[in-house]
DNA sequence: GGCTGAGAATACCTCACGGGTATGCTTGCC
DNA sequence: GGCAAGCATACCCGTGAGGTATTCTCAGCC
């Protein structure tokens, strides 16, 4: 028996349910089946009640419930302990970020993470997608927060998804769709359309597309290409259009711009982490704490908004 | 960070030396190395002071070695909670043996076992060693303890070496040589030699044969064959000669017969005990339990020899 | 009752890593 | 200085954890 089986069973008996918990543990759900099955065998005691569609708990397994969490709790503990004996652990972390779609979690897992680990000198570096997988791979940066990469992501690397963005509307305050809770896609026929730069932002330009067509008959829909989101702010609040942007946009933009909701929702950017190491693999050193900090921050805000 | 990291810096910690923890958990020695340097840089943490001879813990390895085996022990305690919450476990249990190897081990494990377990019905099965690796294939006993095969083991099956034992002479009472603490080989010239079968415990000949060599001229240097350790005793007692025995053999023979040690020390046979399965692999259901029972008592008994 | 979709189990494959062997490196000791 | 004890490094191999594709089962629905 290892400390995986028991992270695991936690997890399934929790969800109710192998594939949520898979997912929880961003793994898939077959592996998780057998790594249970396996445990129940070594164990000799079912642990779980199955129909086919169903899983939970048997008596014994609520038991074995609490046992193992104590005894992740014991470990966790044992970690903290040691480390904590060192008064802290101490580093450098250095950080890649797209400010845009980082703006929601960085800030609260630094002030998180820094509580922590106060000797950890962290520096943060505003780089472009390609920047931050060079610098990953230059090991100028030990973490990288940026737009999904999808498979271009290239070896080496591991990744794990903090958080969904939906697209929304930026508009100026004023504007005639202003009163508007939530906004179709029908409802920007005939708006001058903002965006950000089609070679910087490809995915992006995918997701827009994807939700307008060609409607406007044109290539793109985007009227006027920005290189960043700070542009892209001034842009809009100059009156010179609307931009379509990530829910995130609104911290950014503050009272300066009003953001509304698309509905039917749509996907705007899935904001990940990257870090150098083979795939599945945490990593290292301060790198790994602040992971684990500013996942928790997304899950426990993912968990509010559900 | 998995309890195998855990079980392993245990066995450093305590052995203050990683060949002899290495042999304890029955791995060899450099996985043991990376093992536990791969726990240390997972944990940001220097566990030990190393030279190019010695590895002995830091304070902060020993403060973590209490932490760690904390641990271990509320993983045995949670899976002993949810065993006992059955009621104990329940099952039939066949184990084969070989009755002169065992003996010293089998009886005390047996009671152990069965305090544990008192639900286990187990049956014993004295047996040669081909029906033994027989009877595991076919499942017709879940555990064999008899001589180590050596290589000719066979697939699908798994193994630990349980306790060596040392060649000894066995003697009638009364015997010419009955006054000398210990035997030289050279003691034996001139004795009517009695053994074990050349069929049926070919190890057993190799090893007298390298500790006689062809001194007496012959293919072998046993002068009579019998084909248990009761016919050897009785044929013993009966006067007809001295035989070359396992140390355990004393206990089997009692007062009946004098058992004296062979210097210098020669390896006469090495108990183990060999389940189906993968190797390295425990056996599962209450196989298992008797194997954890019965390796505790053997290491046991070795430290107090040693 | 047949159809469909949700969700667990099964089958099979791949590759990372735990473990093995061979060897090197350091140092205490005769 | 030669030797041996003992940890680390280099490299190879097989196992098994995890992935994908598929099947199986049943609840809900028409």
């Amino acid at each position: 028996m290892e400390l995986r089986h028991l992270r695991y069973f936690v997890a399934v008996a929790e969800e109710e349910n192998v594939t949520r918990a898979a997912e929880r543990l961003h793994i898939s759900q077959p592996p998780l089946s057998r790594q249970i099955q396996d445990l129940e065998e070594e164990l000799g005691v079912l642990l779980f009640e199955r129909t086919a569609r169903t899983i939970r708990l048997t008596p014994v397994g609520s038991l074995f419930l609490v046992e193992a969490k104590a005894v992740l709790q014991r470990a966790e503990e044992a970690v903290q302990r040691v480390r904590a004996s060192l008064g802290g652990m101490e580093g450098d972390l250095a950080i890649g970020f797209a400010p845009s779609l980082s703006v929601e979690l960085l800030p609260e897992a630094l002030r998180l993470f820094q509580k922590s680990f106060p000797k950890v000198k962290v520096s943060l570096h505003d780089l472009s997608s390609d920047e931050m997988l060079r610098g990953l791979h230059q090991g100028r940066i030990q973490l990288a927060l940026m737009a999904h990469p999808g498979a271009k992501c290239g070896k080496g690397l591991s990744m794990v998804k903090l958080r969904d963005y939906d697209l929304c509307v930026s508009l100026p305050p004023g504007h005639s769709l202003a009163s508007r809770k939530a906004l179709k896609s029908a409802d920007l026929r005939g708006e001058r359309l903002l965006g950000y730069t089609r070679s910087g932002y490809p995915e992006y330009h995918q997701q827009v597309a994807e939700l307008l067509g060609s409607a406007k008959g044109k290539d793109s829909p985007v009227d006027e290409e920005h290189d960043s989101a700070t542009a892209l702010m001034a842009a809009v609040e100059s009156g010179r259009g609307v931009a379509l942007v990530a829910s995130c946009f609104a911290k950014l933009a503050g009272t300066r711009l009003l953001v509304r909701p698309i509905v039917p929702r749509t996907r705007a950017a899935t904001l990940s982490a990257l870090w150098k190491g083979t795939k599945g693999k945490a990593p290292s050193g301060p790198a790994s704490h602040f992971l684990q900090a500013i996942s928790d921050l997304a899950m426990q805000q993912k968990g509010v908004k559900a």
